[in-house]
DNA sequence: TTTAGCACTCATTGAGCCTGAGTGCTAACC
DNA sequence: GGTTAGCACTCAGGCTCAATGAGTGCTAAA
């Protein structure tokens, strides 16, 4: 049975069970919804809904004696159907447009910044990753003067990412040297991949360079580093603190096993595995996500793409009876300005080429 | 009454409790401390001491017929001098060793991911922050290029900080304007603090660069924003879920409570404040601390220099039953090490000048 | 000075009971 | 046929109360 073949009432009353349970966080009972919902019919008629409702699969009994929860397919019913629109407020509106401002151009920043702000407004935790595709190459490699043992290098990609570290030489380098070797390294690397430097480039920068090889040594392993890091991204958690607030995680031994859980990389990376290759935002309910870990939790998670090429993604965490309403509305807010943020930097860079 | 005053006996005593609390956080009897000890004494012998030290103050008891906890004095008495020194095992050594020889050389995030190491180490939360002192200068301003309308903005300090923005243009850039751009700036702000850069220095560069003046705005915004996340560092908090760990945060409200107190910045800020000023690490124990959100919970902060000059200091947070014994020693040997590292670097940037 | 022994205290635990919220069902009503 | 009032029933949560046992202080003897 769909739930778009149910009684107008019957939707009524299921959408009205959500949104208690969700504020309430309490099993909710036929008088509450009698009252609450000016339907304008008594309790026991509700009843008699509630029942066909649970029969059907779309709301829980935890015991005999209790209201009635949802089940996840009603939830997911709510979320695909019922619900209503939130309209996001001023004051939410207004951090997020600040944040998109600010245009914090490093990719990787701005995804990680943006996991925080949605925490903060959501008020459930949040992961995020930056997927640095493989398609980025190596644009830049410069060498800029500290003083005159140390230098700064910086290594720039095609795609705008930028990566420095300081290091110190055994020799002391002269700028306009340092300059020729950054042009050497540069020429040599240039429109390489990561992690394609080849031996081959290596031994001729090695030959070109002579007596000032060992700066080599930094630069790859600058490039090194980066390569890996770009395969195996970090997921960022943030706000962890805010479960605690939430009345399914008072139970502590629970609640510690499950950031314990999240306390691993590779964890984090599979729950978002989910929203993998689906552009736009994907929600997962309960049992519906492949973790066992999460079978009483749902996740939101957000995919952002740069020309066609995935650059990150977000993801909120919380229990199944998260406040799907309000935070999918802000999530699609800031989804869609930082969408139209990047979808700008993209043509400015395409226009460019 | 000072420590050192007690007997022998009196002394073992009041670690063997200290120590066995540390470990249960259960109220520890006099049977207890009888068998495990090995003082060859009856259980009411050592009630009798027992009932000795709490009268002076070290030890304290939750209700009458329980066991003793420690005082605060207790725990202090205990860290200054009664405390073995823990020994840092080859694990822990060679976590940190590695952390210390990857060098990751940007000062911010080695503070940052050293929060992190300590916290994984030691098993409870740890709080970091960076403080860049005032009297770093700017050292150079390099504009580089991605493509022809993109660049990128490359803000290099006198100690070695970089920090670099994707800028886009209105105008096309060709590359060697962008170096005679960036020489322009160099030419003009180096040697100034970002705090200090005139309005007559920006009047000529907005007269130097002519048309090109609208690299300006973000060459300016950049020295703004870090001029200020200078005099308001960020202090982050990791591993903020171990606490859960300890039994003494079972109680969810209070624990709440507490991680809300931490979410802010200005309160971390005042957590480290005890340290300012002191070189080395300083230890705060239950009521010691000012802050009253802290009466429960000790901290050991690690105040870090070079050149004479705070770079960042790392904190660790727990209750007042903290092992001290542990954490202190997994927090002096990563100190050493860090120290010697920063000392190095500081050498070789002394004998370059 | 140490120890054995005893009376006492009190947090913790579990059993038993009560209460109230909520249900399902039935019979009457519109 | 749908709706409603009413009633018996269920059961989680909160309460009291007694039993348990870990731990204490004190005293008298070794």
């Amino acid at each position: 049975m769909e739930i778009m073949d149910l009684s107008e009432r019957k939707r009524k009353i299921l959408s009205a069970i959500i949104e208690n349970y969700i504020d309430t966080a309490e099993p909710v009972g036929s008088k509450a919804i009698a009252q609450t919902t000016g339907l304008g019919v008594s309790s026991a008629t509700i009843r008699n809904e509630m029942a066909e409702l649970e029969e059907m699969g779309w709301l829980e009994q935890p015991h005999t004696s209790a209201g009635r929860i949802p089940s996840s397919r009603g939830y997911r019913a709510y979320v695909d159907y019922l619900m209503q629109r939130y309209r996001v407020n001023e004051s939410e509106m207004a951090r997020t447009n600040a944040f998109l401002q600010s245009r914090i151009a490093e990719l990787e920043r701005i995804i990680t910044e943006a996991g925080k702000l949605i925490s903060d407004l959501s008020g459930y935790p949040s992961l995020s990753m930056t997927s640095r595709l493989h398609g980025t190459l190596i644009e830049r490699i410069e060498l800029m003067p500290v003083d005159s043992y140390q230098f700064v290098l910086i290594l720039v990609m095609s795609d705008g990412m930028v990566k420095n570290r300081l290091c110190r030489a055994r020799l002391p380098l002269p700028s306009d040297l340092l300059r020729e070797i950054s042009d050497v390294l540069t020429r040599n690397l240039r429109a390489t991949a990561l992690s394609e430097v080849s031996v081959h480039q290596i031994a001729l920068l090695q030959h070109a360079l002579g007596e000032y090889d060992f700066v080599l040594q930094p630069v790859l392993q600058v490039i090194r580093e980066v390569a890996i890091s770009t395969e195996n991204p970090e997921v960022i958690l943030g706000g962890e603190g805010r479960l605690l607030e939430q009345p399914e995680f008072h139970d502590l031994d629970k609640t510690r096993e499950f950031l314990d859980f999240l306390q691993d990389n590779e964890s984090r990376r599979q729950v978002l595995s989910p929203a993998e290759g689906h552009e736009g935002i994907t929600i997962t309910i309960g049992q519906e996500h492949p973790l066992q870990e999460l079978r009483d939790s749902s996740v939101i998670m957000g995919n952002y793409m740069l020309g066609g090429r995935p650059i990150g993604m977000i993801a909120i965490l919380g229990p199944t009876r998260m406040n799907y309403r309000r935070v999918l509305g802000q999530f699609e807010y800031f989804t869609n300005g930082l969408n139209k943020l990047l979808q700008e930097l993209f043509e400015s860079q395409d226009s460019s080429e």
